[in-house]
DNA sequence: GCCACATTAAGCATTCTGCTCATATATCTT
DNA sequence: AAGATATATGAGCAGAATGCTTAATGTGGC
């Protein structure tokens, strides 16, 4: 069952879905995420090996992403925060892409449609900072024309709260028996 | 120490940052994120002791954000992700965030310098589906225009392990002796 | 010198983990 | 209907981790 060779694009294929069941770990998992597995699994109702297992197929068929992710760059210094979309001659090759990369403050990097082709989102830890972080982007080869745009307020920072929500099931409340 | 009153917008005062120990920590939790606090100490070369209250004080000052982060749209059935940004009349005002955030799919919700006042990140099942959206985007109060981008390739997914890998400074490799 | 703070070390009762085996339920296939 | 596959559950067990406390040891600031 299921191939664990990963050629990177073909994540898609590996990813069974996660289940209303695996939505309310994860919930279970947002409100205390260093629970431990006998406390999801009585906070949930269910067998401790019900949860250590699906847990273990999470992690394994790689539908967590990396911890970092929840460690907000406010913390380390950046409270400046900016999307930065750029137009790029020619195509979107590889080496545009690594030398952005390379760039410590991009933490995140897209192909999109639209006016630019690319869109990195970037920290900083003040305005001046910002600016010589533009310029090492338009360094790269083949970037040609970039566009700031400052993030004022983060009204609501990445979640799928709501989406794990929905997917769990109109019982998501804990102790819920059954039937 | 520390007062641990959050009121929403103050979370900045609170925010001891984070320090080359705990970028260490950090980024060991990122290679191993269910990690003990045992493995994790002589991963580092630390003392248990040091690890838990360092994680504990991560935790506690609010420097971790939530567990939800970590879990990719696409397994949940979301395999498509745009951009939208809205023009507003007026001045973006509370009703109208609240709108939109009653909106399962958007996954992050930014207000923004520029064309557009605020920038949603949605999360689609398919195209018809994003079509859906936009025109629920569309019926909140005040939005007035908006402008989708479609992201074609998530070249680098969100992540601060560049700038974790700075903090932490030149010597990040396990079992690094004191001297 | 003295104070505040962080790291380290040791100890201890309680809890958790990882694992295995066996037993129910479903659900789907033939 | 019968069989097969997948999942949930329950129990058990040795070893490990946790939470907590106390105390010793730096380390830097005033």
């Amino acid at each position: 069952m299921l191939n664990v060779a990963r050629p990177c694009c073909v994540i898609l294929s590996i990813m069974r879905n996660v289940d209303a069941l695996d939505a309310r770990i994860l919930l279970a998992l947002d409100e205390d995420p260093r629970a431990t597995t006998v406390a999801l699994a009585d906070r949930l109702g269910l067998a401790r090996n019900t949860v250590q297992a699906r847990l273990k197929r999470l992690e394994e068929s790689g539908q967590l992403r990396e911890h970092s992710r929840r460690v907000a760059p406010a913390g380390l210094g950046y409270p400046l925060m900016a999307l930065i979309t750029m137009s790029i001659s020619q195509r979107v090759g590889k080496p545009t892409r690594e030398a952005i990369l390379r760039i410590p403050e991009v933490v995140e990097l897209l192909v999109t449609t639209g006016d630019g082709d690319l869109l990195a989102r970037v920290v900083a830890r003040d305005t001046e900072d910002l600016h010589r972080i533009t310029n090492l982007l338009l360094e790269a080869p083949g970037v040609v024309r970039s566009n700031t745009t400052i993030v004022l307020l983060e009204v609501q920072p990445f979640s799928v709260r709501s989406l794990l929500e929905r997917h769990a099931g109109p019982e998501t409340g804990p102790h819920r028996p059954t039937r």
